[in-house]
DNA sequence: TCATTTGTCCTTATACATTTA
DNA sequence: CTAAATGTATAAGGACAAATG
């Protein structure tokens, strides 16, 4: 029997004891889903203890533990420890694209857009390509992780990049996140945890998420993620892996300088993490700089997406790894994808072999020195480190503001930005940040006005 | 205390109770994952029944239940109510293409490929794309889920296959493989279970068992999979989902008819499954035929890949979805690949369009009915549910032989089949078959050779 | 700093369902 | 067809750990 009356202290959340049906865990589950659903417990509501609801139903607390656990799974509400129970506030994190976004009424510095005004040179490299007379072989169902010819084109790439692999450890994959998906579903389980920076990019967060990955936030400096924390956390937990973007972290803007990346490398070697290298920026980065992949030869997968650099619509990106993993990512490819579009990446090797491909990132990084140039105008970037030709900036908030607050606050002065917890692995109190896309409005015009704004902004905040 | 001494009765696995240490239940599974993982324990041994575990180890029975749930979920063994529990056989069976087959010393009836002579109308339909002038619109990064034409193009392509849905249900991805890739990810959980027809797909199977995915095989009479069959493997488990290839079953050919459908559908209903209607053969199929998707129009997605019908090398696939898997499906597609090409998707279009599409259906069906003609000229088809115009047949063994055993003895005849063991989702004592796929010499001279020399191979094994 | 609140994890007990002999 | 073997599902009790004030 419940050892207290209940009527007089009301409970958020009163299911119906006369609706109990066995299983038990399940009927309750399925009355707060249904609660839920119907909207009669919002979101951020919080729900009483499991403890005080099991005296009410007078059942074991385990029972309720589980009910709760089945809607937990389904995201419908999340539970901390100490503190309680909630309904999940119905909001992703993961970055869309507009479906339809013809008419904006703000400025877009949301989104990071890869600049591509350059694509009427890839598009002159379709045309091309259309007239030569080996078209139909690009339509051949063989050659899984790339056709020869064209991994060497990857190779070259790599190589500007100062990244060296065998064409044997290249393949060639649908777009970088395509990539990210097969390397965390060939390398690694449900349940393995990676080593992240702590603020990182999004689509990675959401990847990890769906795969049941867990993700193991590292504090940074202003050189990017601590090698003392890295060991830390490796000591702490059981790392099975790091995903580093280390030409221009997305959203710190943070190169990492050769040393640092040394240190990382080697507490990467001391734990046997493997590395993913997320090089997607690298045409960024100061040149000669070598990837981290190139001080574990052991333990790296680099990912080298041509989005940003080249043509984000292409969906093309280059991967290279370790002689351990090529088995397993052999494997990957083919029950993920069967095999990336041989004409998508004849367009690309067309554009690195006919030097197109370095005509377009000179005139992006001209393009992306101007609009940071516009940047430093209105605010001050103190950190050395910081990458000059960023396609985003990363701007502390003096006063602490939720996400949802800031952002639609942003909106109605008529701008798009981030709030830095879009980028938080796991959300805690860290300091606030807001990243600004330079890269998205349709001229530097447009960014001024823009940038005029977030100033006005922030100052009305104080 | 144990009950009983267990030194004279030998357990096939005796795991060392020094070694356990709390959490015992994980304790346990790492020492079994090690003793599988270095080979101690060989794929199919049979493990000691729970209990005799619990009693040895003297702890609980639900202990050892939960130490060898987590081994089941990595896939390392498998357990059957009433049989026990096995060590999962880590053979792979998925059928690469090969890496470079320029030059065959064998008649190859193994891989299924397109029938793609008709490459050259795709070729020509990319040629008259390219000369559009609003090429540069196709880059864009927008439309994740494809754009508005492209998505009216699949819907249309559906309509002829009479499978019918909005646009805002459909999406393009990129080839059916990337798209069977995204539906587990975004609808299903690691350790979730989906009925498959005993003989079914092999790369279907071995993404599942990568994602950790287990697949429960059900049997099949002459119509397809057995509706009583399947009610009954929904009672002894909790499945999720199933996974059907309607217009001609891969590996078994047979083309289910519109009652079996329904009853299927009957089952799916009641049990709430969510189906993955696989109809990459539809072109094959009757017309008129109605997907098991239209008599569940809440619970169905429905994958249109045309790398048979159309063209392998573009590496597109049209999916449509009911109205609750639109939030996950966009999410899912989202983390997964972005975004399809839009370049290869306006091919595709293109070819639906302007009929060349039609055309090549024509042509192909052409092709393959030539082809099974021949077939039926060496051996017979008694079953008339079979489709007639498949790419490939299912011949019985009658002489039981080993996957191995069998596959190289038909090289060494200079013939490339599959054993019916790759298609088994659970290896068991299935009746044996070969599969023989009519659509891959380069001529039907070749397959003519090829199949004499089949016969000769099944009559020397008498 | 420490006690309280609150969710999580591990183990056990028992009833049940399926397969096999 | 029945009994035994064997895995599965549900629920409970208790120890633990993180958050809070």
């Amino acid at each position: 029997m419940p050892v207290n009356s209940f009527e007089q202290y009301p409970m958020t959340w009163k299911p119906d004891k006369d609706q109990l049906v066995s299983p038990l865990y399940r009927s309750i589950a399925s009355l707060l889903e249904y609660d839920i659903l119907n909207g009669y417990l919002p979101p951020n509501t919080k729900l009483p203890p499991q403890r005080e609801l099991a005296d009410y139903l007078d059942i074991n607390l385990s029972t309720i533990t589980r009910a709760f656990k089945v809607c937990e799974v389904k995201g419908l509400i999340y539970a901390v420890t100490g503190r309680g129970t909630f309904v999940t506030p119905n909001a992703r994190n993961a970055i869309f694209m507009a479906e339809s976004s013809e008419e904006l009424n703000y400025i877009e510095m949301g989104i990071v857009k890869p600049l591509d005004c350059t694509n009427g040179l890839v598009v002159e490299t379709i045309k091309s390509i259309a007239n030569k007379n080996y078209l139909e072989q690009l339509l051949d169902y063989r050659h899984p992780l790339g056709m020869p010819y064209h991994k060497m084109a990857a190779r070259k790439w790599m190589q500007r990049f100062s990244m060296d692999a065998p064409v044997d450890n290249i393949a060639i994959t649908s777009g970088g996140q395509n990539a990210l998906t097969l390397i965390l579903i060939a390398l690694f389980h449900p349940g393995d945890k990676i080593a992240v920076d702590m603020y990182t990019y999004p689509n990675f967060i959401e990847l990890a998420n769906i795969l049941n990955i867990q993700l193991i936030p590292i504090a940074a400096d202003e050189l990017g993620m601590m090698p003392e924390r890295l060991d830390a956390a490796c000591n702490a937990n059981q790392l099975q892996g790091i995903y580093l973007v280390p030409s221009c972290n997305n959203p710190t803007a943070i190169t990492m300088n050769m040393n640092r990346r040394k240190d990382i490398a080697d507490i990467i070697k001391k734990y046997e993490l493997i590395l993913i290298e997320d090089d997607i920026y690298s045409f960024l980065a100061p040149e000669g700089y070598l990837p981290v992949s190139h001080f574990v030869p052991d333990r790296f997968v680099y990912v080298l997406s041509i989005a940003k650099s080249l043509s984000s619509g292409m969906r093309v990106a280059f991967i290279a790894y370790a002689n351990v993993f090529v088995e397993k990512i052999t494997y990957g490819i083919f029950n993920i994808n069967i095999k990336t579009s041989g004409l998508n990446a004849e367009v690309i090797a067309e554009l690195i072999n006919t030097g197109v491909a370095d005509r377009i990132i000179r005139e992006k990084k001209e393009m992306a020195k101007v609009r940071n140039e516009l940047y430093n105008k209105y605010f001050e970037v103190n950190n050395p480190s910081e990458n000059p030709f960023s396609f985003f900036r990363w701007l502390p908030l003096s006063h602490p503001c939720t996400l949802k607050e800031f952002e639609q606050n942003a909106l109605t002065y008529g701008i798009h930005v981030y709030h830095s917890d879009r980028f938080l692995a796991k959300k805690d109190e860290s300091a606030q940040f807001i990243r600004i896309s330079l890269t998205s409005t349709k001229d530097v015009d447009e960014l001024d006005r823009g940038l005029v704004l977030l100033k006005r902004l922030l100052l009305n905040l104080k």
